[in-house]
DNA sequence: GTCTATACAGCGATAGAC
DNA sequence: GTCTATCGCTGTATAGAC
């Protein structure tokens, strides 16, 4: 079972009446994606998209108008993904040490796939993104960080965690360095090179 | 005294036997830099470039015949300069952990400047860039990687820094801390954001 | 919902005059 | 060293037939 968000394979689709499967537009959604993650939004093409599908260029404009709509499209259901997959942690992980190493499993699973997290790689095109793409790029990293605030704050009450600060700080070091590694690890596919920085991540808030 | 790497304002130009200042190639290389660091080596064009400082595509062809030759140029000098405050700090600093303090203040440079670091976000372009580039961006973080293993080497033998493993391991957690804390940062401009996980990184390698 | 065909702007790059 | 002019290609996007 993997968490990892937005993964082209395995995908289900929406369950319709007849049980039927992904349409175009997911399969859109599904390459469109991975070219991001790996080349960047400005980094590949309507073109790009189509033919690997099989389909033309029109067909694409008829599901996203607009390379924006396809962008906010990308994004939010990466985001559905996250939530999801963080909301599971919650339910299923044990204790806040847990959830945050099911969290680091995450970024684990994009590297493993050859990818860059799509919001990292977004973020660093930040300027040269329409103001709606920006806004769900932000909408996302705000929502990690509420979500790595809580974790540490129930981690710390509950005494498996220890931190200095405030947990809203902590939060925010802990996804800029995952984000970073994510970056200079994705470079050469080093897992190894991730894992350390990670490991590192997770032992400095054990309790002594 | 800024030891920001490659800042478009102060440069100290080649000195002529007159004394003469920067020529058109020096000046190519700083609007393309400030928009490299902004928008992304595939986010400015060479009419981009050559609007800003009044010349024709075609002469910025006759300094740097492809893009990719003012790739590689961009990130030369990025790195020698990058190179040239290392030394600096090596000269000047006051034990490791003031080592480590002037190292964190050249990302503050490039942030407060309202720019990435050209190797971050080159870094996220990664897939898309010819091989000659990604050999400069390689060079550049095992070049910075080299630099933090030594000092943080050197620290830990003269007790005024603590940590545990390995010190290459050690130095590619702070790269990747500041890469990913610049990349977040810089979206909104937020220096205090760099700051609060700057603080914590250098504060966790403080001795007990 | 997908196609063919096309419009139009922007890109990197080159030739040749000055 | 810089210019004008232009090439060929690719980008997003649209019109209209099926």
């Amino acid at each position: 079972m993997s968490a990892l968000p937005a993964s082209s394979s395995g995908r289900v689709g929406r369950v319709g009446r007849v049980g039927r499967v992904d349409g175009t537009p997911s399969r859109i959604l599904d390459v469109a994606e991975r070219l991001a993650q790996t080349l960047g939004f400005n980094g590949f093409s309507y073109a790009d998209v189509a033919s690997e599908i099989g389909i033309t260029k029109a067909a694409m404009h008829y599901h996203y108008p607009g390379k924006a709509d396809l962008g906010v499209a990308l994004m939010e259901r990466y985001q559905s993904s996250f939530c999801a997959s963080l909301q599971h942690a919650d339910a299923t992980a044990d204790g806040a040490p847990d959830k945050l190493v099911a969290y680091v499993r995450l970024y684990k699973d994009v590297l493993e796939n050859r990818r860059m997290c799509l919001c990292g790689m977004l973020a660093a095109e930040y300027q040269t993104l329409p103001e709606r793409i920006r806004a769900t790029v932000d909408d996302f990293l705000a929502t990690n960080e509420r979500w790595l605030a809580k974790v540490l704050e129930e981690g710390r009450g509950a005494g498996s965690l220890a931190f200095r600060g405030d947990s809203n700080d902590m939060a925010r070091i802990l996804l800029s360095t995952l984000e970073g590694a994510l970056l200079l690890s994705h470079l050469h596919g080093d897992l190894e090179r991730f894992e350390t920085v990670a490991e590192y991540l997770l032992v400095s808030l054990r309790p002594a």
